[in-house]
DNA sequence: TTGATATTTCGACTATTATCGAATTATGAA
DNA sequence: TTCATAATTCGATAATAGTCGAAATATCAA
């Protein structure tokens, strides 16, 4: 995984607003929510919404379909997974010994 | 754990030059390195890299030690892994399924 | 002490990012 | 068509974050 894409995920998630967003995201699953049930659920004005989404969306941590009139946006978990893999690699790369303790809390 | 720390610990790792700088303290392992050994390591102004260290310090993900006049940073390996955690369980919560695909890469 | 080295803090400036209303695009229904 | 709804894009402003030199602090050695 290159390192600019890590980055970008971890800039995506690493704001308050976004990481409401990308939870909300993952407790709806698979099947997606609108825009606009995004913007209630997290309280968050469209535009503004639909910026953040953009972000989440050019590193690939979420991904969108259309539906009629409405844009449904759902987790892409295995970006997310790509993510998780890169931060366990770089944190226990050459010190497994370092990381096993912790990981299964 | 609380997401407010959650955030301070991605923003700490969402920037390139900081990034870099916790992956060479990484590979340094928990003897850790000198703020001058690093400042060289990653090529930045010694000013730039102190406050990098400090906000990554504000979040638990390093931690500091002073030898001589030498400061002395190192992985908090346990902190890192709560992150990784809490990443783990916001994706997979209520969606194992979802998540066991992925991360044995 | 005094001087040299390692690092941090301060302050000013620059750059990046977030926010929101207004205007625009896309779709569906009458 | 025409109207209403859902969402995005645009443009301006506000807020946050990064950078660096100069000054300050801490430690060690002579």
């Amino acid at each position: 995984m290159k390192t600019e894409l890590a980055v970008d995920m971890l800039s995506a998630l690493a704001y308050a607003a976004r990481l409401d967003i990308f939870r909300y995201l993952v407790r709806i699953g698979p099947d997606g929510a609108a825009a606009g049930d995004i913007a209630s659920a997290c309280n968050i004005t469209p535009s503004t919404l639909s910026h953040h989404l953009n972000q989440m969306r050019q590193c690939g941590l979420i991904g969108r379909t259309r539906q009629g009139r409405a844009q449904i946006y759902h987790v892409n978990f295995d970006a997310m997974n790509t993510l998780i893999g890169f931060l366990s690699d770089d944190c226990c790369n050459g010190q497994p010994d370092l990381c096993l303790k912790g990981n299964e809390k």
